[in-house]
DNA sequence: GCAAGGTC
């Protein structure tokens, strides 16, 4: 009467033998092991996420040997077949399957885990051993008790949550290889000019590079225009305080011209009015991925790749619970006390979870969704910064936003002040606003949620409002300005806003958003500078023909209409052929709409080489058309959809022809070595970059030698800070010793002898 | 050669 359980991963699998009694291992194959308890003769089994996967059948397989509209019209297209790594998980399914009676599927408590479970493990199992009973173990975490728990409860598996992912999978494979091969084929031309092999299409992805264009679009032809604010600096007391003119911004210079030299010279407000209203500000809801990755990546400034890698690995060290999940709202019976008990004794959170106790605060805030898959993203340790179990300070800083953001689910609201004071200088008014934070509640364990404050002003007089008293009280003026400003546009997205984009628009899951940015990053359609994202020459282009016809397979509706009908099918409202078929459908439609506007698409594109504007392919060299100094090639140019040149590239100082790529290496996983190299491999010319902190290659230039400027990311003595330097010029100063090359402040530098001119 | 979804 063997068991056989079936879990998605090791660590899971190794968390769930051991909760149900003493484990031996037993080494299956060179991959694959098991988690055998002898008193309760089960067999856990861990996989390695899907053991399956969609692709093209041999008749398919090469690009040109069918019509890629017969991907979607065809049945027989694509089928399931092992991943590279699945093999030797089979044959052990198949070994430990027909030596059972039950099989329980422990894969995640999501709809991928149904899917790897039943769709991809247990069609193993019945096959040799058709008679097998099939259960589920619905996992909320891993901890002993809960899995105890659950074993005692085993549920009827959930087919419909697997044929949700089934046809997920399905609709994603059959999209993703029609549309990238006819695209692909279709601007073959325009792809072998520029060195670039395929376009890659897909329903995440191609939504997101759409929206990423979209504010590229905006950014390109945006027309700043002037405005002029007047403003005026006030002695309160020692402090001083700025208020602005009421009548700002000004679009008229002359009115604004008019009013500052009338006033510019006076030295005394009126205090007209004051007004303090004070507000309460509730602590944050639980923590999703969504938001724990726009946390993490917004506060330790990394992108999100590396964010959910950190999770990852910090709940496979058991520090925090299972860091995929979409909801943000506790079940009622999760045990919080014990976890705050951990707490108690913490150097730095002790005295916050002592309180939380003293005030009976140990119920947390409540979010909206509660998906039932996982709990929101729990600390289940207490570890001081110096712990061993870190494994790296990155993990170590991760730990320590969740642990935080934690127990202010518990903490009191904290309190602000909102003054604001209306001054009359020369019968202009002018107004100014100060926020004060009255009382830190949640904010003093989780500061990093807090927005500034302002410090408390000093006490104002009276404002009379009684006539009678005649004069009301006065401020000293220190000076009144005019400024011309221009209007700015929207700022290109960040890691962090790029994921609150998705989360907005339900592109991508939880756990590969952060996936879908690198995909457009190596398809060389978006580039990091620093923290912003470009959208490069290729994704404009791309974007730029399929605009016209595919909008409805581009905006992020489509996504959310395939989402809505699989939704249908885990709730059992939809089937899955039905779905599979009707969205199948829709796409063929507009797949032959790009089939039928193919001409103009590329009549767009010849008109595009004739222009004589630079495209640029991956690693962004120039790769056709007339090339312009990079200076002017930063210019805008839309007309026609032609794109502009986004980015500068650091030319070799050597052949000065290649670009010079960074590269960050690690080697012998100990040294990291960091240097700049000229792309043409016979040039062979390298420049060194600091052995500390990260280095990015940026957009400006260095004012003597014209190379591009590298800022380093480092920290010292705890503290996150950064500096320029010019790597060409800090090259000839280390063989010089003459110390050029570097400026610890601005961007746009000087450097002569250690000093930078600009300062 | 391709997707998106898992996991390492």
């Amino acid at each position: 009467m063997s068991t056989l359980i079936i879990s998605e991963k090791n660590k899971a699998a190794q968390a769930i033998a051991e909760a149900l009694g003493p484990t031996t291992k037993i080494q299956v194959n060179k991959l694959v092991k098991v988690y055998h308890v002898p008193s309760r003769d089960v067999y856990v089994l861990p996989l390695r996420g899907h053991i399956q996967q969609y692709e093209n059948t041999a008749a398919y397989k090469k690009w040109t040997a069918k019509d890629p509209r017969d991907i979607i019209t065809d049945p027989h297209a694509i089928a399931k077949i092992p991943t590279k790594f699945g093999g030797p998980y089979i044959s052990a399914l198949k070994k430990y399957g027909k030596l059972c009676t039950t099989c329980v599927v422990g894969t995640d408590a999501d709809v991928e885990g149904c899917n790897i479970g039943l769709m991809d493990a247990v069609p193993f199992v019945t096959a040799v051993n058709p008679k097998i009973r099939i259960m589920q173990i619905w996992l909320n975490d891993l901890q002993k008790s809960s899995i105890q728990k659950a074993y005692m409860n085993l549920i009827p598996p959930k087919w419909s949550w697997a044929y949700s992912g089934e046809a997920r999978a399905q609709i994603d494979a059959i999209i993703g290889f029609s549309a990238t091969r006819e695209v692909s084929l279709t601007l073959k031309p325009i792809l072998q000019g520029i060195n670039v092999k395929f376009t890659s299409i897909g329903r995440v992805q191609t939504s997101l590079l759409y929206l990423i264009y979209l504010r590229e679009d905006i950014i390109r032809n945006f027309k700043p225009s002037p405005f002029w604010t007047i403003s005026a600096k006030l002695k309160i007391g020692t402090s001083e305080l700025k208020v602005n003119h009421v009548k700002n911004n000004f679009t008229d210079k002359k009115i604004a011209e008019g009013i500052y030299s009338l006033i510019k010279n006076e030295k005394i407000a009126i205090l007209e009015a004051v007004q303090t209203k004070t507000r309460k500000i509730n602590p944050p809801v639980p923590l999703n991925t969504s938001k724990a990755l726009q946390l993490i990546t917004k506060n330790l400034k990394i992108n999100a790749k590396v964010a959910l890698k950190t999770l990852e690995d910090l709940y496979l060290n058991k520090l925090i619970t299972y860091p995929r999940t979409d909801s943000d709202v506790y079940s009622p019976t999760y045990d919080h006390k014990a976890v705050l008990q951990k707490f108690l004794t913490h150097s730095m959170f002790g005295q916050f979870t002592r309180d939380l106790f003293k005030n009976r605060r140990i119920i947390p805030t409540k979010g909206k969704h509660d998906t039932g898959d996982h709990s929101p993203i729990t600390p289940l340790e207490s570890l001081e910064p110096n712990a061993s179990k870190f494994g790296n300070k990155l993990q170590q800083q991760v730990y320590n936003l969740i642990a935080r953001y934690y127990l202010a689910l518990f903490g009191e609201p904290a309190e602000e002040s909102d003054t604001r004071i209306l001054v009359n200088i020369k019968n202009e008014k002018f107004m100014g606003q100060t926020k004060v934070l009255l009382k830190p509640g949640f904010y003093s364990i989780a500061p990093f949620l807090s927005p500034k404050y302002g410090a408390p002003l000093p006490s104002l007089p009276p404002v009379s409002s009684s006539p009678s008293t005649g004069s009301k009280p006065t401020l000293p003026v220190i000076k009144i300005d005019l400024e011309e400003k221009q209007t700015q546009p929207p700022p290109r997205y960040s890691d962090t806003s790029l994921l609150q984009l998705m989360e907005r628009k339900k592109l991508g899951t939880k756990s590969t958003r952060p996936a879908i940015i690198q995909i457009l990053i190596d398809r060389s359609y978006i580039q990091r500078q620093g923290r912003s994202v470009f959208l490069m020459d290729l994704g404009f282009l791309l974007i730029d023909s399929l605009v016209m016809i595919w909008k409805p397979f581009l905006d992020p509706v489509f996504t959310s209409n395939v989402e809505h009908q699989l939704d249908g099918i885990l709730n059992q409202k939809l089937q899955m052929p039905q779905v599979v078929d009707a969205i199948k459908k829709d796409f063929l439609r507009l797949f032959d709409l790009f089939r039928l506007e193919k001409p103009k698409i590329l009549q767009k594109m010849q008109a595009l080489q004739t222009t004589g504007n630079v495209i640029r392919g991956r690693n962004n060299q120039i790769l056709s058309g007339k090339t312009k100094s990079p200076r002017s090639s930063q210019t805008t140019n839309t007309k026609g959809g032609v794109p502009a040149p986004v980015l500068s590239s650091a030319k070799c100082p050597k052949c000065k022809t290649h670009p010079m790529k960074l590269v960050v290496s690690t080697h012998n996983k100990a040294k990291i070595y960091k240097f700049l190299v000229c792309n043409e491999p016979s040039c062979k010319t390298y420049l060194s970059l600091p052995k500390k902190g990260s280095p990015t290659l940026l957009k400006s230039t260095c004012s003597i030698c014209n190379f591009n400027i590298v800022k380093i990311s480092t920290s010292a003595h705890g503290k996150r800070f950064h500096y320029y330097i010019c790597p060409l010029c800090w090259n000839r100063g280390l063989k010089h010793q003459s110390g050029e090359g570097f400026c610890s402040k601005c961007k746009a530098f000087h450097i002569v002898k250690g000093k930078c001119m600009k300062k």
